[in-house]
RNA sequence: GCGCCCGUAGCUCAGCUGGAUAGAGCAUCAGACUUCGAAUCUGCAGGUCAGAGGUUCGAAUCCUCUCGGGCGUGCCA
């Protein structure tokens, strides 16, 4: 990537020019130069406040230290230009002969374009883990699509990814839904206890358990949405019937980090970050939830992951700690454990609230969502948005097929692109991708610059956990697209030279456009 | 009370590991189709980045406090 390696051509500078002084490594080591994109054309393709990152440190004059840098930099070919601005920012202008050869590298490379090679850490990657007693909703939804793209965004970026769906098939739920389905079955009032919604009266005309039902229906309902598990874990069958509840409570006894108080079993979850002491076995002798929550993250340290990544929503925000303090006991701190947090959703239709509540019966299914505004659509809405905001999506506005719809907008840049190159072939313009270097225009500089960051915001995004880093740069790609094809026509029977030029861009901006989408389960159509 | 999250344009949201004049889509208004698909593009307008202090060459971004909203705070799941 061109961007790391420009940090690491500025960082040999300072080097030379500082004699390997300590400071200098020091920073190096740390801070390292920030490599930035100016927002102006006139700043350069790249941009590094390096100069003043170190006026401090150095207590030196940041235009002085920049003018330094400057000169070194300017030795290199692969930079046209190099400015030094202001206060000290140094501004630097790709060769075109680099961003020709980055696009060809696009091309050749395909999808593995910049990708890492080296193997990251093993990540067991829990979401959704709805409880099978009822269809999924939107903000399930929300985590089946963040999750999945943030799954092959990983996987991209060089993690394994293990992807697991937790199924809550054993506690209380399970017997309220049964009670609930007897009750439907002799005419009799549901419990108080029960599911009061209508859905319930599906599973009357099923033959098996209530809980099946659910479970088949929400794996048909995320297949629907392109979400895919390598495992769904039954609590019952992996915990309950082998014992591991009981085994994982002796084993934190054995180690010293239990005890009894008021006829009940507590975890000293205090000692490893967490608020309060936490409850495992009640004192009637049941197990809290708690108890094969921790049984089941022993599973995924047994496993032999070594990164944990659970997704949830943020009505369970306050029992991450003592998760995060099973987890740290469980295997002595060598088990990194990152949550992300999903706000909730609410659904407007025209502005208008929707009512998802589950008692009511009036809820809207992820189902019927997906029926309604389609697959694509829903993904993008739902992964355009970081986790962390609330979100209000509105079914009419994702439904318009229209210019209020980035998804068609994104898909429609890459339908034009194949259009022009079936223009090309109608017209017997043959695409040898041979020409003679031109001056680019502004709009396919642009969009060179920008399509030659996508390694770069992948990676953040895995890094960062924030899979709305790419759907957002996908629709900033996509504004740079359709200015270009606006202003520069690619397809000119007089000039052959500027025509293999642009349909050189063509073919690598689709290429990583592609290669986006996939990451994000977006089709990308070929005609719309 | 305590803890976590949020507060950016009329609306929905980006930007938050400190950088140059705070962005996009929608909505409003004015324009562009004999030319690769107008599901597009160009332009106008729209802002005390909730507020107040602080840190520094520089703060929407970091720190403190205040206000407003959501969620959590069970021997519930």
């Amino acid at each position: 990537m061109l961007n790391i390696e420009l940090q690491n051509n500025v960082h040999t500078i300072l080097k030379n020019i500082f004699n390997e002084n300590e400071q200098i490594l020091d920073f190096i080591k740390t801070k390292g130069a920030k490599i930035e994109y100016p927002k102006e054309r006139k700043f350069g393709d790249y941009s590094t406040p390096a100069a003043m990152q170190l006026a401090k440190i150095l207590k030196k004059n940041p235009f002085e230290i920049a003018g330094q840098i400057k000169a070194e930099l300017e030795k290199n070919d692969k930079y046209e230009k190099v400015d030094v601005v202001k206060p000290g920012f140094i501004n630097i202008f790709l060769s075109n002969e680099v961003l020709f050869h980055e696009l060809k590298t696009i091309q050749e490379q395909k999808e593995n374009y910049s990708k890492p090679k080296e193997q990251k850490e093993k990540i067991i990657f829990e979401y959704v883990s709805a409880n099978p007693t009822g269809p999924l909703h939107i903000g399930h939804g929300r985590w089946a699509a963040l999750g999945d793209t943030l799954s092959r965004i990983l996987k991209w970026a060089g993690y394994t990814v293990f992807r697991e769906f937790y199924v809550n098939d054993a506690g209380v739920q399970v017997k309220n839904l049964n009670k609930t389905v007897e009750a439907l079955k002799n005419n009799e009032p549901v419990p108080e206890d029960g599911y009061h919604g209508e859905y319930v009266k599906e599973v009357l005309d099923y033959g098996g358990e209530p809980i099946d039902f659910f479970l088949e229906q929400q794996k048909q309902t995320l297949s629907e949405f392109r979400v895919e598990f390598d495992n769904y874990f039954s609590e019952k069958k992996e915990l309950h019937d082998k014992n591991n509840v009981k085994k994982v409570i002796e084993d934190l006894k054995s180690k010293g980090l239990t005890y009894e108080q008021e006829d009940a079993l507590w975890f000293k979850s205090t000692e490893y970050g967490d608020d309060k002491d936490r409850v495992l076995i009640k004192s009637d002798g049941n197990y809290t939830y708690f108890s094969p929550d921790i049984a089941y993250h022993k599973t995924k340290i047994n496993r032999g992951y070594n990164k944990i990544i659970n997704f949830f929503g943020a009505d369970h925000h306050g029992y991450i700690k003592r998760i995060k303090a099973a987890v740290n006991a469980l295997s002595e701190k060598k088990v990194k454990f990152d949550v992300i947090i999903g706000q909730l959703v609410s659904l407007f239709r025209e502005g208008e609230p929707v009512r998802l509540s589950k008692r009511t019966g009036t809820m809207i299914t992820l189902s019927e969502v997906i029926k309604e505004i389609g697959t694509d659509a829903t993904r993008y809405f739902l992964t355009a948005i970081k986790a962390d905001t609330p979100l209000d999506f509105d079914l009419a506005l994702a439904q318009k097929k229209s210019s209020d719809n980035p998804v068609f907008y994104i898909q429609y840049a890459f339908a034009r692109m194949n259009s022009i190159v079936k223009k090309a072939q109608e017209k017997n313009v043959e695409i040898t991708f041979k020409f003679e270097p031109v001056e680019f225009q502004d709009a396919e500089r642009d969009l060179i610059v920008k399509i030659l960051k996508y390694p770069e915001e992948i990676l953040d995004a895995a890094k960062q956990l924030e899979p709305h880093r790419v759907t957002n740069y996908l629709l900033d790609i996509a504004t740079l697209f359709h200015k270009f094809y606006e202003s520069c026509k690619v397809i000119d029977e007089n000039d052959l030279n500027t025509t293999q030029m642009r349909m050189f861009i063509v073919f690598s901006v689709r290429q990583a456009l592609e290669t986006l989408l996939g990451l994000l389960g977006i089709n990308a159509p070929e005609r719309m």
